[in-house]
DNA sequence: TACTTTACTGGAACAACGTTCTACACCAGG
DNA sequence: CCTGGTGTAGAACGTTGTTCCAGTAAAGTA
């Protein structure tokens, strides 16, 4: 598919295929997901709507970038958090994982909305998930070896806490959230999960 | 607007409108929300697709129908939940939510999955969503009373509540969820929640 | 340098979608 | 039996994803 070795021909310009996922970011952030259309985003990128065929097989593979790139952005997000201390650490990587879906709204929806009813439940995309969720799972094993966290399978906490956090942020998303202060109420359930799962 | 009492003309049969939303949820649970379009509803209520834009407006409208009676499942779902104590009652609650999540994945995933980028998030359907997160505050509000929960207010533990067992819904109808039994791992969740908040 | 192979362009075309328009059928009141 | 508003059936428009076709230009090989 993408194999550049092939005898002869030209070098599959890959400037191309970042220029169309860029284009098709700013697609997103700009219109939305349902203004993410193959001809809007090869307008943007200033290129024939076939190259988004030729390069990315059709639009899945096309919007299937965009997501690999927001789940990379994910994982970079919560494998920032360095903090020496156990308990900070996970804090920090909760705080990220909050900003990170609020910075980039669009792309955290369709990365977990789009995915369920119908389309792109890609295997590469599958992976991209686990490689963020196993960020996760490092902090927690971190945390469960300095007596931080009750000492049990690091990925079932994880999951829990997974499940937890990114309940949070959907709904906030999804202007769900019927508190007061957001912010506070997150930080109760990062604060709640700690003690849960002390 | 479905007001029958107007002067002269026909009944506008309210009969058609039920129609229209019943086939609207049998095309959704067979072609799931990709194939929910104005001409397979239609077809599959024996009706001309000019019958939704009479009936519900436009396309929005009728979504909108079926995701009221979704949230309205999800509400009795949740207050179903009668147990005499309260650590049982809450967790019926949860049990309930999620086997309706499980029960009904494509009208849970157009709830909370098609929201948030662009289309329906119509004031009625907002409301709704409350009803059901009422129902979930007073099942709180029966356990801090009894003592069961720590006496905070039911609606910030409440929201707590449902954003972990969102997520976790929402994790595992996305094929998210890492452990080996998921079951498990959301009693896992429950027994957490009430640890924590107590 | 010249040839070949491939990437990319431009535009037309198809089916399906949401939506609108136009004509026809029904049912109450005079 | 008419007449007016309600609803229906079906054609029609614009946009979508996708494919096809012919032409152009660039990169590798000889």
């Amino acid at each position: 598919m993408t194999d550049v070795s092939a005898s002869g021909g030209r070098t599959p310009s890959r400037a191309l295929e970042q220029a169309l996922v860029d284009a098709a970011e700013r697609v997103l952030v700009r219109d939305g997901l349902g203004g993410l259309t193959v001809r809007a985003v090869a307008a943007e990128a200033a290129v024939a709507p076939m190259g988004v065929y030729n390069r990315f097989g059709n639009k899945d593979g096309l919007v299937a970038a965009v997501l690999a790139r927001g789940f990379e952005g994910l994982r970079a997000a919560t494998a920032a958090a360095e903090d020496a201390d156990p308990v900070d650490r996970l804090l920090t990587c909760g705080r990220n994982y909050r900003r990170f879906a609020l910075d980039h709204p669009q792309h955290y929806g369709a990365m977990f909305g789009a995915g369920w009813a119908a389309a792109v439940p890609t295997e590469e995309l599958v992976d991209r998930a686990g490689a963020a969720f196993q960020a996760l799972v490092d902090r927690v094993g971190y945390a469960v070896d300095r007596g931080a966290l009750r000492p049990a399978d690091p990925v079932d906490t994880a999951q829990l806490i997974w499940s937890s956090v990114h309940g949070a942020v959907s709904l906030e998303l999804a202007g769900l959230v019927k508190t007061a202060d957001p912010a506070a109420t997150y930080e109760a359930l990062l604060q709640m999960l700690l003690d849960g799962l002390r």
